[in-house]
DNA sequence: TGTGTTCTCGTAAACGTTTACGGAAAAACG
DNA sequence: CGTTTTTCCGTAAACGTTTACGAGAACACA
């Protein structure tokens, strides 16, 4: 069934020297023969087997994702990853690399896993997502000298790695000025405890807008809880306890809006009417709400299919006749007005 | 940095063998060499690399999942699969498997994909979802003797692999079962088109449930569309055309329920009053859309789980002692009561 | 014809494992 | 003490590739 090259050569009666050289197009194999090879090729149904080539060359092709499914979601997932993902592999595709997806058990740092994948070359490179302020994940892989790439930024590894990023400080500053615009001044953030990057940067645009309209930051208004809707559901009654409680909320992860909306609504307070409801990053749950919620929507795929291109670009192995390259990148959140502010 | 097994024995001043040995727990070796062997391993940091074990041993440990996302999902793609595949991710990783993800593009029929995977041995199995009545890739995989496993059930393949699959059949005799109880006796039913194995299901059990109440299937009231929203938003008017139209549907797929009830909203029929409707899989997408969506609730993660399971006994050299074994289950789905019905 | 160059190909080593085989040493047994 | 068994380990081949090296043949050129 499965024909190797040494097949090819007895069949052809050359050696597998000759018809390894042939399938690579190296140049010093006649044309002739090179035909003969690749018709065998096809008639004797050959491909090349993965795992030969990869202890030759010392290379696995394939790129690992470490997808860590948050704590708390017991019955569904992450339902954000999957046009990353899909932009990913398909560009990863293209140069024949497979996408291994990687994942932990919710909850836990991914460490141990990460250290299985580098230390038994597992694949070639990692892609890491939800990137915390400090990430020891980075730090483990730049000293390692592991190839990776992240979506999202990090104060981790000094920057010699490729990240893709969404400007999560734009998106808080456009919300506040957006609230502001509609008459709003007393404005609650609410963010994801733990220290995930974005929550920060969502925070300091947040702050920033703020001051620059003029209205001073009250912290009775900030509040972070466990990224998901319960996280959501048990922070947000925090910020309604001001004494001089919001007229706005704007929840940096559509789990933690919905959970807020549920808090809400047991307050008898209403989205769109009562309180103004901004999500920071969009998915399906936020257009299917009722109301429906207006949040900040990212370009997934496209972002997948740009970071792999980072990716390979910073690889020495893959990196075009230019040398390797380091890029960075911050991509807009686009404000999808709904119902809910 | 990256240690072999030739460094351990150098290190140790004993054979390749026996560190090989040593570590793979045979027999043959003293206590106390073996000692030695494990603590050099670990002082050096030594984790064996994968290429070489899967040239030597022909098998890769690591099991292909086969993901189509849905034409038309141009935003987001499949959360349904995420916490399956957390499931047979955590399980496999139990037996030292890795998990490959492979996407296709969208709407492609991931022959091209499936080939690649098993002719250059990247995996050792593969796991295969949205299976179709007639499904040419198990074909493909049967007669090339290349061990899988599918979530869903097929016409194709003479049963000889294990699947785990949702009882559809079941679930939409329930809900009919349910609306009759209500007093509902025009129950449309709109269901995929494509050749998916579970629409076919799903509208058996649905014709056998009316046929019991006495009521009569009337082909007015069963569409088939494209599997999203757009799909559902098509085809639901179609049933409403009826001469005497329906006052309760069950959509065969949440997406479909979506569109469909936006086609309502535009008739100025809500859900929960003037139609009931029901949905055979429910997603987050039902519990937030409003009116909250009925709909039957699969059991995914431990699906998962159950599916890496059977495909590892239906496999020698992960089968226990007592050898290989077929399994075929099928699943039930629970009804999760809201506000739609 | 002699020399140098260019094409083309075969040989063999190497990547890191696992494992069949055999042999030396130790232990057991008579 | 001689023989058999057991214990332990080294040797070497094998998995399927890629690639450095060298060599033969053909060719060009003087």
């Amino acid at each position: 069934m499965a024909s190797s090259i040494h097949d090819l050569a007895r069949h052809l009666n050359i050696s597998i020297g000759t018809v390894s050289r042939a399938l690579n197009g190296r140049a010093d194999v006649n044309a002739d023969t090179r035909q003969r090879v690749l018709e065998a090729a096809r008639t004797l149904n050959y491909s090349p087997n993965q795992s030969g080539r990869s202890l030759r060359q010392g290379a696995t092709h394939s790129i690992a994702f470490m997808l860590q499914p948050h704590p708390g979601d017991q019955q569904y997932g992450e339902p954000f990853f999957i046009p990353f993902l899909i932009g990913l592999q398909a560009k990863l595709a293209e140069s024949g690399l497979d996408l291994i997806v990687v994942m932990g058990a919710p909850g836990d740092y991914q460490q141990e896993r990460l250290r299985r994948v580098v230390e038994t070359r597992r694949a070639d490179a990692v892609v890491l997502a939800w990137t915390r302020r400090e990430d020891e994940r980075i730090d483990y892989l730049t000293q390692a000298g592991f190839p990776f790439a992240t979506l999202g930024r990090s104060r981790s590894g000094a920057k010699s790695y490729p990240s893709l990023d969404l400007d999560f400080e734009k998106a808080g500053a456009d919300a506040v000025d957006r609230l502001v615009a509609r008459g709003h001044r007393r404005i609650a953030a609410i963010r994801p405890s733990l220290n995930l990057n974005f929550g920060y940067l969502f925070l300091d645009g947040y702050r920033k807008a703020l001051r620059r309209h003029g209205i001073e930051v009250d912290p009775e208004l900030i509040a972070s809880g466990f990224i998901n809707e319960a996280g959501g559901y048990e922070v947000t009654p925090q910020v309604m306890r001001s004494k001089d409680p919001p007229t706005a909320i704007i929840f940096n992860n559509d789990a933690m809006a919905l959970g807020g909306c549920k808090a809400l609504a047991e307050m008898g307070i209403r989205p769109g009417h009562d309180m103004a409801v901004t999500v920071i990053v969009d998915t399906p749950l936020c257009r299917y709400f009722s109301p429906a919620l207006t949040a900040f929507r990212p370009a997934l795929e496209p972002m997948g299919q740009r970071l792999a291109e980072m990716l390979l670009a910073s690889i020495p192995a893959f990196a075009g006749p230019e040398g390797p390259r380091i890029m960075r990148e911050v991509w807009p959140l686009e404000l999808v007005a709904r119902d809910s502010d």
